[in-house]
DNA sequence: CACTATACGGAATGCCCATTCCGGTTGCAA
DNA sequence: TTGCAACCGGAATGGGCATTCCGTATAGTG
């Protein structure tokens, strides 16, 4: 991608301090870190480390070497997603209208969940993300901020809480992981709006007449 | 179960055309699927064939000659669920209020999948159910005319189809298959519920002030 | 009671992966 | 250009699990 030769060296050792990883090594990580994204967004979770380093046009041990664990690899992924989800839910806070604000954060998330039926299925086998790098990269307390300020307007169920979203999110992944393929795109959409709807305050006036967007 | 020493037994074959089972094998044949409900239902799909027998109390070369694979057995396991699942619909098509039906044949759905985690997965795994053993027990058709009433009421979204009500259910399933064992109890009623007021009619009252229905 | 078609148990087989190992390469500092 | 530590590739290893095989046991019949 660049070819710019100088990168980060600082003499003899990156900023945390392990010795700086040789040119070679670095691309090498970069074409792993992108074959696995593709091919775990396409087969999930359980698609093989042989399929990523062919993909990556690496040996398998090459992968190894930079993520010592299949799981290691997920999980490198996995917080990438969260973190970019994360600067997404900054920038919500900043919008006029929360609950549109919410309602966007939503409907991005799930954009970004259907598409790598990996997340999908990681999402629906750690219900307990409360710990994970969610909390970590602030993304949790974000949501809950503005689910608050979403409330305070009175735009959502006085019940609706953080946990809340993980969950919904889940499930529309897993609908969604399903039917990958064979059904072609399901419109999600739908489910999203359906999702939001649920999560309205009693009395707001929902969505005008449902849009006349019926399935298949 | 049943202790009486004449059951199918017509001289030579049964019904079908099957040498009828000897005694011993029929009472097998029933461990395995006792055992296969059990443990399916708490291990989800990829629970062990080997941890299957042993829970039945039976060789694993027991399991397979009543069932030649596992899918097999899976599929029996599913088809029965769905039959019962259908004679609740029918059921459901007689009382008076069609919403009302509707929901309570959601709450049971959902129920009886939260309890079965191999039941959450495959359906999450499977969304071309439409073409599977729900369509040939009816429960697919009843689910229509159901929701037909219920629309013609009043009560539901016009633009709710039948394919909905799979695919919510799996959404429900997944949100609960993964929190299993962790989360205990998470409250999926809690999820049902925000599931229904999306389907229902917007203009329609909502549920009475969101029952302080707090989870955890 | 004897006989045999059916059934049974569970060790053995075969396949599918993740992960490990190691002889051969290659950046890059001097 | 040289030397070697950091890297590579990919064959080999090991564990897990569905499925098969076959010698043994037993309903059910005459």
């Amino acid at each position: 991608m660049d070819t710019s030769t100088t990168a980060t060296i600082d003499g003899e050792r990156t900023a945390n301090g392990k010795p700086a990883l040789r040119a070679d090594a670095r691309r090498n990580r970069e074409a792993v870190l992108a074959a696995a994204r593709e091919r775990f967004g396409e087969c999930g979770l359980d698609c093989q480390m042989d399929d990523i380093a062919r993909t990556a046009g690496v040996g398998v041990g090459t992968v190894y070497r930079h993520f010592p664990t299949k799981e290691d690899l997920i999980a490198a992924l996995v917080a990438d997603r969260f973190e970019r989800l994360a600067e997404r839910a900054e920038q919500a806070l900043l919008e006029r209208d929360p609950w549109q604000a919410f309602c966007e954060l939503i409907r991005h998330s799930a954009a970004v969940t259907i598409r790598d039926r990996a997340l999908s299925e990681f999402i629906s086998w750690h219900p307990e993300l409360g710990q994970h790098e969610a909390v970590r990269s602030g993304l949790a307390d974000l949501t809950a901020q503005l689910m608050a300020n979403a409330q305070r307007v009175g735009g959502m169920r006085e019940d609706a809480v953080v946990e809340d979203v993980p969950t919904l999110i889940c499930a529309l992944g897993a609908v969604t992981a399903g039917a990958s393929g064979k059904m072609p795109e399901l419109n999600w959409e739908r489910y999203v709006e359906i999702m939001l709807d649920g999560l309205r305050a009693p009395g707001v006036n929902k969505l005008p007449p449902p849009r006349a967007h019926i399935p298949r």
